[in-house]
DNA sequence: GGACGTCACTCGTCCTTACGAGTTATGAGT
DNA sequence: ACTCATAACTCGTAAGGACGAGTGACGTCC
């Protein structure tokens, strides 16, 4: 039945067919789909044809499919972290990193000796495998679920001379601190990536289908820019976004662009 | 021939094979792969096996296949472009958007009446079905060849009186004069979500298979913290990373966190 | 009543065959 | 020498059949 036969490829026109269906709500959110079988008397089509349509529709993250049990309508509008990336500093001289998130460590930090590779390297302004401090932490937001991989890498020309050298696992507001009491003023930025996780990430943040992750590096920097600090956070970008303020700096005109 | 054998499925098992041999530079970054007819000689494995394999290797995205020509391995280490998002202001009050990069306007700026979404209405405090002037621009990175879509919404509550009304194709620097004449104090914050790329955000920014886009949404609110301007701009992620700069915030102290 | 095996149902894998569609090189014709 | 049709490649789509593997419910046996 369901005579379908306009844009493309067969297997197009019956995951569109699918899609369809699925936002007309024939299918809500976490519904079972039809089995192949029954999408096969339903559209008339091969098993291949079936299966390439529902490939197409799990490729867009519209379903999920589960092997022995059939495909679901994925829940839409689940809910979304929004992690602020932002730093205050009491009047104290007391620095916090508020994401409004209250994350938890879902396991022990794992704290290590790593070399820079290609990026952090880079980002740090430090060669190719040079040392550093490294610690992994694995956050869960209870409130709604979300995981996030969290590290930080320390140089060890950073942590000469300051208590960084005996607790590598120092959380970044107190880093920010013990930096400050060594005298330096510090600055900040943050570079956003995504990409598709590799397949510990995808177990670790338990990222579904068709799903990028954020990618997010933070560099501290202390008098004379020089790098002292990096942390990156990785979250699966289906359950969260990241948010940043932005304050106009005091600068010479310079162009403007669209 | 090649005895393959170890880990899971055949397909997996001819994927690895040949993943492994890019890997160990049988063939470099842009060579062809072998079609898929020699692969099933090579591998002596059926056609659907061969194409489960390199459909496999596409969605990792480390191959691209062409249809006619062939498969080929993807270039590594292209040029990434990193948007600063930033904006300076001059000590004579003009404004300007500073992304690190000169765009180019690839088409004329394509202007329209548009209602808000759900996501649109959220972010800018309306209802849904609100209307609004909208602003589409498709940019490039001559530099690079990296493309953006960029996309101003201006809400009619906000164009109301103001110049925008009759010019809703104003560069947002231009507006945030405008506004800041208007009697408004500007506050920015800017969202970013990585996500699968819609069909058409596929073909006008020309991603490649398995590669999510970077959208950034940025708010603009003037007095009273009210939504005045909202800005999208959407980038390949394999072309392009955001950064920011982050201030510590004069703030009373709440909890830390890791 | 509870434990366990069987069976029916799901999707996953793999094969064979066939034809369509895009690309490029070859060669005949002008 | 140039143009253009053809041929020989490439991958894309579609059908059919067969079996394996995970899941859950049902029924039997203890």
């Amino acid at each position: 039945m369901s005579e379908i036969q306009r844009p493309g490829a067969l297997y197009q026109q019956v995951a569109a067919a699918i899609r369809d269906a699925i936002l007309a709500g024939e299918f809500p959110p976490g519904a079972s789909l039809p089995s192949e079988a029954q999408l096969i008397q339903r559209y008339g089509v091969s098993r291949p044809t079936v299966r390439n349509a529902v490939s197409a529709l799990r490729a867009e993250g519209l379903i999920d499919v589960q092997h022995g049990k059939g495909s679901f309508v994925r829940a839409t509008g689940q809910p979304v972290v929004t992690v602020e990336r932002r730093i205050t500093r009491t009047a104290a001289g007391r620095f916090a990193t508020h994401d409004g998130v209250e994350w938890e460590q879902a396991e022990e930090p794992s704290v290590h000796r790593t070399e820079t590779t290609a990026a952090t390297g880079r980002a740090l302004g430090l060669g190719e495998g040079e040392e550093m401090f490294g610690c992994d932490r694995l956050l869960t937001d209870p409130a709604t679920g979300a995981r996030a991989l969290h590290r930080v890498l320390i140089p060890l020309a950073t942590a000469e001379g300051t208590p960084l050298a005996q607790a590598p696992d120092t959380e970044p507001a107190a880093a920010y601190e013990l930096l400050t009491a060594a005298g330096h003023t510090l600055t900040w930025t943050e570079t956003v990536q995504a990409r598709m996780p590799l397949p510990d990430e995808r177990t670790a943040l338990q990222i579904p289908d068709a799903t990028p992750i954020l990618h997010t590096t933070r560099i501290t920097r202390g008098t004379d820019d020089q790098p002292l600090l990096l942390e990156e956070l990785r979250i699966s970008a289906d359950r969260a976004q990241v948010a940043y303020r932005i304050t106009a700096e005091k600068a010479p005109a310079r162009r403007a662009h669209a």
